[in-house]
RNA sequence: GGAGGGAUUCCCGAGUGGCCAAAGGGAGCAGACUGUAAAUCUGUUGUCUACGACUUCGGUGGUUCGAAUCCACCUCCCUCCA
């Protein structure tokens, strides 16, 4: 298969496209196209490494990506998928945010010259003068054609802020100018930002009187509908820092049977032939199919060494075994003077000690593979192996515990 | 700017003087069953020195033996009018 549209379509990447031509055009010429990536964070998520796959896809086929960052237009907040208000952010969180996500995209990307760059927003929407920019851009905005968008329609009811509203503009405006500086053609990504695609196309078709193509891609959804990547405690991260490799692993080494499929083909490079044998096992074989996924999803973000470790961990630790690789661990000075419940507490296992207490009475701990039944156990020497020990909360939730 | 309505525990949402740490649902956590899956069932879900105490119902002050509930002021949100 040479045409990355046909492997970006058989992989389930595709959702819409502006016109039927597109496929003819990446099969026929090198594209420069974009993504843009606003930091309202300051680590890239799950939802976000589909759009870089999707890039690093587009990079093997010849295609060149611009990785935008959106230093300008996250000051204004995109309303799109959203049914509140956007917390304004300070200027400078967001450049600090900038430089998080900078750091991370050069990881998933060939950006050796020639091959892909990175722009910032920033750079050309902060010195925009209103009237100017008004005239100029906002002449060809319709208000009736916009209030009638997707991205707006929860909002009316909700309330949208005229900060907000303008979002639009300015991503269209983006489009526009890295049409005109690097005669990008075609702009990426989810499918909750067609209507500001579209905008952008359109701009530049009104006044550059030149055809821009769009394409946007599924978001990463489970099948119940719900957003994958999001835990009880937030995203998923690529930052090993808000995100361990370990949890990392383990998240795609839980997911749902039915989601096995979408997941392999969307996050992983492996060959559909291979996607499709693994995702057609059925009962527990499948569990084969997540371990693959697990692992190729870590190695990408992660590396091959910390896959390595999150899988050998996985492995010890569910295998019965207890000592394990790359296990969340607190490291305490002395064993005397401490109750289980306060030293769970201590490595976060539970927020409070009556959290505690109820999982012990209702069975949830074990230390060393033991379960624990006193409430009120103190923490004593006898309890560590080597210097280590190891509570398990509820059936997945691993903390080594090392003397120091 | 004018008129009205609202803010409750993680979320939604009851409660309108004591029986309220606050119904119900969702979500979470744990147990059983399993395949580190799903579904289902059970328990649990403010904190603590724990059959008791303490802190919580937008904020501040007040009325009262007693307030999430009444009063005053403030903040924010929504609806209608301009």
């Amino acid at each position: 298969m040479a045409n990355v549209y046909d492997v970006l379509e058989e992989r389930g990447f595709l959702k819409q496209v502006t016109h039927e031509g597109l496929k003819e055009k990446l099969t026929n010429e090198s594209v420069t196209f974009y993504i843009g990536f606003d930091p309202t964070a300051d680590s890239l998520h799950v939802g976000h490494y589909v759009q870089l796959m999707a890039m690093s896809h587009m990079q093997r086929f010849g295609h060149k990506p611009i990785a935008l960052i959106g230093g300008g237009t996250a000051m204004v907040g995109d309303p799109s998928g959203r049914t509140d208000m956007r917390r304004m952010m300070t200027e400078q969180t967001i450049d600090e945010n900038a430089e998080c996500f900078k750091k991370q995209i050069s990881k998933f990307l060939d950006f050796s010259p020639g091959k892909a760059i990175m722009v910032n927003n920033a750079d050309w929407l902060l010195k925009l003068n209103y009237v100017e920019f008004l005239r100029d851009v906002g002449a060809h905005f319709s208000v009736n054609r916009m209030l009638t968008a997707e991205c707006f329609k929860s909002r009316l009811e909700k309330g949208l802020s005229f900060l907000e509203f303008n979002y639009m503009l300015m991503q269209s405006y983006d489009f526009l100018v890295l049409f005109k500086q690097y005669g990008c053609s075609l702009q990426l990504g989810g499918d909750d930002q067609w209507s500001n695609i579209l905008m952008g196309a359109d701009l530049i078709r009104r006044k550059e009187s030149k055809p821009a193509f769009g394409m946007t891609f599924s978001l990463l959804l489970t099948s119940e509908g719900k957003k994958m990547g999001k835990t009880e405690n937030g995203a998923v991260w690529l930052d090993s820092d808000k995100t361990s490799p370990y949890e990392f692993y383990q998240y795609w080494r839980n997911v749902q049977d039915a989601d096995v499929k979408t997941c392999l083909s969307l996050l992983t490079f492996l060959p559909m032939d291979e996607v499709n044998r693994l995702s057609a096992l059925e009962g527990s074989d499948i569990n084969e199919a997540k371990k693959v996924l697990a692992y190729e999803v870590t190695r990408q973000v992660h590396g091959k060494e910390e896959a390595a470790k999150a899988q050998a961990a996985a492995e010890t630790l569910f295998g019965g075994a207890d000592k394990g690789g790359s296990v969340p661990e607190t490291v305490i000075d002395s064993p005397e003077d401490l109750l289980l419940v306060d030293l769970m507490q201590q490595c976060g296992l539970t927020s409070s000690r009556g959290e505690g207490r109820r999982l012990i009475k209702q069975n949830g701990v074990s230390i060393n593979d033991e379960k624990v039944s006193d409430e009120f156990l103190a923490v004593t020497p006898q309890l560590f192996i080597d210097g280590e020990m190891m509570i398990r909360k509820g059936k997945k939730v691993f903390h080594r515990v090392v003397l120091k």
